[in-house]
DNA sequence: TAGCGCAATAGAGAAAATCTATATCGGGAG
DNA sequence: CTCCCGATATAGATTTTCTCTATTGCGCTA
């Protein structure tokens, strides 16, 4: 009951009067006298001298006075520090996210979380899959920004597709047709940009499928030295969209289509734990994400139709 | 009620443990349960993850965490301020003095008090009798030690009995009798040590009422100075017997009692506004000096039995 | 799958805070 | 000098809130 207390002693004390206080306070004058009567009971010293013409600070009063405001400031600050948290204007955001999601997809998203909520601090952290539901779990990261896992503490929370395209030079033999099949494309030099991700195994398991061995290949250990692998004329590459876009756009690289149009992409989710709440920057994040991802979704809905606009939609969307 | 609430918080935080912070506060787990849900309720957001192994903080939580320690900090540290004022081992002692007061009688009270209550600051101010109880009752002073005063707003304490004495130096034709008669003083040149001392007019009447016109006089504005001229046999004077205790002790100054043996003493009193309680350094100053004046008191009561012990006595008490 | 530890919930009972009405006190005006 | 005004204190009834007991529900572990 202590708090009341002292924001009584407050109020008091600024106006030198109780029945004045009681009525800016909402409150009886008997309230207030008990209130104050109980406070100066609990600090064992009268804090006022009651007079015939309002209260005044005793010799205690004025040496608890910056003491009860320190409290009541406390709370007020404290109180504030939650709402500016809540409304995403502070705080810090945590964020863990496999090195494809972390480096092409994130900054667009960062860069849009940054221009709305300016004052949250955010931090990133990289690794593989588990490393990031590692982070999550021990909440390291209050987010992992990986491809989709599964994990009874944790829940998933989609927010885009992620696909695998091939892409070749400018000058190859694909790029005036646009199109080539696998086994074509089993000729050719194959750069793969990560022995550990799930598409590593999804990609030799295409070829795999398709009757073809003997694959040439080239392993990389990320997806920029890849994409600077093809450009050089090394080969062609199975590479994330997200991650060549860009290149594609400006031309350094050549999207093109594969006639068994394979089922080539994963689900890239939000892991959160499922017993922390998202609140805050992380509830502002899962909503601009979530925004984005449909987006991206609507445009996926008819690849056929895609047209020179929607890569440059994608284009704003990721990079 | 919040600040039990905010206890629990860190109670709670601190033990990760609801049940068992309940057993620590003396309160059973639903209790505990009811107060953090008020406390989130007021806060607008979860502080803590309930699991199934205890109570883990959110991110609002450790957000608050800081916010919450100084209230209940600040809070204690109030207290044990208030506390340290109450047993006179901290605050300020706020003293206001009239001259002779001040100079004479203060200092050894002062000594001791200073002894007894290390940590308290003390401040002195100096005035007239009239200037002491307007900075008493302006509360500029908690304490003003004058002459007896009367004022509807102030209550005075006894302190002490201050006496005139008559001291001439010692060659003086008085030094060797020890006594001498008013018509005798009145040839005298006499020595006033303050014009606007309640004792000039005192001593002024004592002459008059015995038929004495004519006096040779001298004055000085301070009790020093005229010490001085009576050391310098410019004049016999009437002075407080705090103020020469110490010269007649050391010899420069000899006592000499009066035939007629004239009341001239009065009482000096702490004047204290009568609505402000006396708590810590101010009531731990009034108790030592009424300890120190019932000293004095005892050794006035038999005054033919002055013996040099008493004046040591004195000497120790004033100087 | 039963048992254990922990937190949430429901409902009764206890404690407290609050209000209305009244007393009291001190000062200033007529 | 008395009355009245503005201030706080006090008393008792009422309402609110808190707290407790008993129980439920959930997740983990043996």
């Amino acid at each position: 009951m202590l708090f009341r207390q002292v924001e009584c002693f407050l109020a008091v004390e600024r106006l030198g009067n109780l029945s004045r206080a009681a009525e800016e306070m909402f409150l009886t004058q008997p309230t207030l006298t008990a209130r104050l009567k109980a406070l100066e009971e609990e600090l064992g010293d009268p804090l006022f001298v009651r007079t015939s013409r309002g209260m005044r600070l005793t010799e205690a009063g004025r040496e608890f006075l910056p003491y009860a405001e320190r409290i009541v400031g406390s709370f007020e600050e404290g109180k504030r520090r939650l709402a500016e948290l809540r409304g995403a204007a502070g705080g810090r955001l945590r964020i863990g996210a496999s090195p494809g999601v972390g480096t092409y997809a994130l900054p667009g998203l960062l860069e849009r979380f940054a221009a709305a909520h300016p004052r949250v601090s955010i931090s990133v952290r990289t690794g593989h899959s588990e490393a990031i539901l590692e982070m999550t779990l021990r909440e390291e990261v209050q987010l992992g920004l990986t491809r989709a896992m599964r994990h009874p503490e944790i829940e998933s929370l989609p927010l885009y597709q992620d696909e695998l395209v091939l892409v070749v030079d400018p000058d190859h033999r694909f790029t005036s047709r646009g199109i080539a099949n696998l086994t074509e494309i089993g000729e050719e030099q194959l750069i793969f940009f990560d022995h550990d991700s799930s598409y590593f195994e999804q990609t030799h398991a295409l070829f795999r499928n398709a009757g073809i061995r003997e694959l040439r290949t080239m392993e990389v250990d990320n997806i920029e030295a890849a994409k600077r692998m093809v450009e050089h004329r090394l080969g062609v590459a199975f590479l994330p969209r997200t991650a060549v876009v860009r290149s594609v756009s400006s031309g350094n690289l050549v999207l093109v289509s594969i006639e068994e149009n394979p089922e080539m992409s994963r689900s890239i989710v939000a892991l959160k734990r499922r017993d922390v709440p998202a609140t805050g920057p992380v509830a502002a994040f899962l909503e601009l994400a979530n925004t984005m991802g449909e987006k991206q979704d609507s445009a996926q809905l008819s690849p056929t139709l895609a047209t020179e606009f929607e890569n440059l939609q994608l284009i704003d969307l990721f990079t």
